[in-house]
RNA sequence: GCCGAAGUGGCGGAAUAGGUAGACGCACGGGUCUCAAAAACCCGCGAGCUCGCUCGUGCCGGUUCGAUUCCGGCCUUCGGCACCA
């Protein structure tokens, strides 16, 4: 066939797949099912961009391949349509989400996602602001809300002044708004929130059980962080008591001072009168920071002494309490013990307070603690009846098993995790299903009265006032209360996007039940996912809420499982000519102009060959035309022009070991995710067709099988000319034979002194006997043997003799 | 600062259990075909020189018959966490 119109051959297949449903799966009759799952896109005004492409042709290798061993692959796709990308492209460009989304919708859909040959099955797609979805969003919200997962409270919240809307802790980005960059400020506001630190634990220790891209377990590790170690109680003198949390007990002999954060609400019961004052601005002060200021790096220690003192439980000494803002009220008690000896921040603060510094774990290496705070190992020194027990073991155990019999200590773990604030201060999102009413403050909508739709409000500017804009309409706001009938009032915060987008996998296979969000039958066949491909952008959002939200589910006795994907691979970025893309740089990869020109299969080949599909490649521009070429010739090996097919299964060796090889290396190359080297294989298989000038039916149909993950149309293109009316993907996939997959003869270097010295082809399964015979009476080995002696001789079966010689 | 990943030709990248470093491709050079060009096909392509040898996988050292691979110490880049007690 060779050279071919990508163009024609693409577009008659893409009109066979929807006429015959070839990529729809029996759900409830599947026998062997699997489901393929990719991050579904937020449908921009942009349209998709080549990251996406790479994401889902790596997935889509995957799903075909999988239907090319037997499976019943499941592959649906949707749209994350709700949000603030969608919200603020629509305020900018003066337009309506509600009329944009459709369009984009339609676009990604029909122009772009059905052109890339992805297998989707589009009978079960998902929109995450239509009602008959959203309407299962609240229901989410409702039942965390019954089951005690989801409360309000006042507090600080991160509040974007661009968005004009408070964030998770999830969504600031080194103090900036994961959205525009915008420094993010802090609000004292009532929110909403879900109980993410309720299952803190098992969300960290199950990551161990996970099959998941090890990059990703880190960063949740590191997000959920945590921190074991105790809490101590200590007593103001003539005051309350109060508790710290360390992670250094053993050094609580060496606590000179206490640390109160700033925003601690005892501050004012135990400052002094003479102090008040003092304290007073410091708080204020410190209110008028920004977190980035507060946090920066390097930033020299402030702070402030309260008058007050109270008793460290150790030794009984009297110790002075600070205020200070490098402890803060989010995290632990909000009150910490310093022990400046061995803690750098403890020091830096000591030595400007001119705070006394008591040494208290001996170093081996002359440390002054004078100088520097020493952290390490060591035994315990001035600890009293501890002295000389190793301090991070032994001294641990002991002082707060001390503590412990007089009421004083605990042992704790502390996680650096956050609740989840979800609520929202602008328009674009599912309502927040809830309603107040004075005599039974919040009550959750009924589940019958959901969807709580949302109102087409032609204003939906975020304000800054800190409610959402559908405060500003009454008809919306004002309703009865669920409960006692009387008057009440609407939430109007919509939730957070990344809850929409914490269960639409289960949605996917029940797309037809409106009674229910996901059928209890389909989700026991078809979930948890059994592959999730995506970025790892999303480590710490995404997966960690979804994580969150199946394990919710399952404690409200909604699902059998409690982690929703049974493997997660993290795939790479891709850069261009070694630089990031932006458009700023206007070095944007446009992928429907390289589809257009050179095919949609060149275009996937390409990407997945430009680098290792885990790592991310680098995007040259005359890639894809190659990758183009490369597909002529496959069609041209494939399908000669100038010759007739044998139609009898090779026999020369050489074919043999070269097909049965490749079969095997494409086969556990695709299973690995290495879609470079598996491509590499093909040509080599394409480059020995053409140098051997074997043209064979059996050979042909392999080929053609092996490449169809990668390149789908012209797959079934060429399988059709081979004589086959099915689809290819209802072929399977080549079998292999281990024997014929190993090279006939074996090429043994032989080494003198570990250098390559020379090459000898012999038979497979040679014992060292029978080699060393053949192997010194060589020629270019008796040249490095002249007038030396052979001292050892080491044999790797089927590989390599080296001789050592002096 | 802590944790993780990575550094290989002009370039993108291979090397699955310590055993031929540079698979496959791009770019480049040469050739065949052609009036010519393009396309296609074939050959070459890490560096150095005394032309069959030496060097060569970020740097320094170690283990080994043999190290891109293992160990110790550095340097650089990217990613996560970070005044988290």
């Amino acid at each position: 066939m060779a050279k071919y119109d990508p163009g024609l051959v693409e577009a008659k297949w893409r009109e066979k797949w929807a006429n015959e449903k070839t990529n729809e799966v029996d759900l409830a009759g599947a026998a062997k099912p699997f489901y393929n799952l990719m991050m579904f896109p937020y449908p921009s005004a942009e349209g998709l961009h080549v990251g996406n492409l790479f994401a889902f042709v790596g997935s889509d290798i995957q799903g075909r391949y999988h239907r090319l061993l037997g499976y019943d692959v499941f592959e649906p796709m949707g749209f994350d349509a709700f949000g603030m990308h969608s919200e603020n492209f629509a305020l900018k460009n003066n337009r309506h989400p509600a009329e944009m989304v459709p369009k984009n919708i339609e676009r990604f859909r029909e122009t772009q996602l059905k052109k890339v040959g992805l297998m989707l099955d589009w009978s079960h797609q998902v929109d995450t602001t239509s009602a008959e979805y959203y309407r299962w969003t609240q229901w989410m919200f409702v039942t965390l809300m019954k089951n005690g997962l989801a409360y309000r409270k006042t507090g600080p919240v991160n509040w974007c002044p661009s968005c004009k809307t408070v964030l998770a802790a999830e969504q600031v980005i080194d103090g900036e708004c994961e959205r525009c960059s915008t420094l993010v400020t802090k609000r004292e506001m009532a929110q909403w929130y879900f109980k993410t630190t309720a299952f803190a634990k098992e969300l960290l220790e199950e990551l161990d059980t996970l099959n998941w891209s090890e990059r990703t377990k880190v960063a949740q590790r590191n997000w959920i962080g945590r921190s074991q170690g105790a809490l101590v109680v200590f007593k103001v003198v003539d005051g309350p008591e109060f508790s710290v949390f360390t992670t250094r007990p053993d050094t609580l002999f060496g606590a000179t001072y206490l640390v109160f954060s700033p925003e601690h609400p005892l501050l004012e019961t135990i400052v002094t009168e003479s102090q008040r004052a003092e304290v007073l601005a410091y708080q204020q002060q410190v209110a008028r920071l920004s977190e980035v200021d507060r946090q920066a790096e390097n930033r020299e220690k402030t702070g402030v002494f309260t008058g007050a003192y109270a008793v460290n439980p150790v030794n009984d000494q009297k110790i002075p309490i600070y205020a200070a803002d490098y402890v803060l009220m989010g995290y632990g008690t909000g009150a910490i013990m310093a022990v400046p000896a061995h803690d750098g921040r403890d020091h830096e603060f000591a030595l400007k307070f001119n705070l006394p510094i008591v040494e208290v774990v001996a170093s081996d290496s002359h440390f002054d603690v004078q100088l520097g705070a020493y952290p390490g190992e060591g035994p315990l020194v001035n600890s009293g009846p501890f002295n000389g027990l190793a301090a991070k073991e032994a001294g641990q155990e002991a002082i707060v098993e001390f503590l412990a019999q007089k009421g004083l200590a605990q042992k704790t773990v502390n996680y650096r995790l956050r609740d989840w604030c979800v609520s929202r201060q602008r328009y674009w999102g599912p309502p927040i299903p809830v309603i107040y009413c004075e005599k039974c403050g919040p009550v959750p909508v009924p589940e019958k009265d959901l969807p709580v739709l949302l109102p087409n409000l032609t204003d939906y500017q975020p304000d800054g006032s800190g409610l959402s804009p559908l405060a500003r309409s009454p008809g919306f706001l004002k309703t009865t209360c669920p409960v006692c009938g009387g008057p009440g009032e609407r939430e109007t915060d919509v939730s957070d996007n990344f809850l929409c987008s914490a269960w639409y996998f289960y949605r996917y296979p029940s797309t037809q039940f409106n009674d229910r969000p996901f059928d209890p039958e389909l989700t026991k066949k078809w979930l948890p996912v059994d592959l999730y491909v995506g970025g790892n952008e999303h480590a710490v959002l995404h997966l960690l809420y979804s994580r969150w939200l199946c394990r919710a589910l399952n404690s409200c006795g909604y699902l059998d499982f409690a982690e929703p994907y049974k493997k997660f691979v993290a795939h790479g970025m891709i850069v261009r000519d070694g630089a990031k893309m932006s458009k700023s740089r206007g070095n944007i990869i446009n992928p429907d102009a390289y589809i257009n020109e050179f095919g949609a299969d060149a275009f996937r080949m390409y990407l997945m060959f430009m680098g290792a599909y885990l790592e991310g490649g680098d995007f040259r521009d005359g890639g894809v035309k190659a990758m183009k070429g490369f597909l002529d010739r496959l069609a041209g090996a494939v399908l000669p022009e100038n010759a007739p097919l044998d139609p009898n299964p090779p026999t020369d060796s050489a074919t043999l070991f070269w097909l049965h090889s490749v079969i095997k290396a494409v086969g556990s190359d695709i299973a690995r995710f290495s879609y470079n080297t598996a491509i590499a294989r093909l040509m080599e298989l394409v480059n020995h067709l053409y140098k051997s000038a074997v043209y064979n039916k059996v050979v042909s149909e392999t080929l053609v099988r092996l490449v169809a993950p990668f390149a789908p149309h012209l797959a079934e293109e060429l399988w059709e000319s081979l004589g086959h009316s099915e689809s290819v993907f209802q072929a399977s996939w080549p079998e292999y034979d281990e024997a014929l997959a190993e090279k006939p003869q074996v090429e043994y270097v032989i080494q003198v002194n570990g250098k390559v010295r020379g090459k000898l082809f012999l038979a497979k399964g040679l014992e060292p006997t029978e080699i060393e015979p053949l192997v010194l009476e060589s020629p270019t080995v008796q040249k490095w043997l002249a007038n030396k002696t052979v001292i050892r001789k080491i044999y790797v079966p089927d590989k390599l003799v080296n001789l050592v010689v002096k």
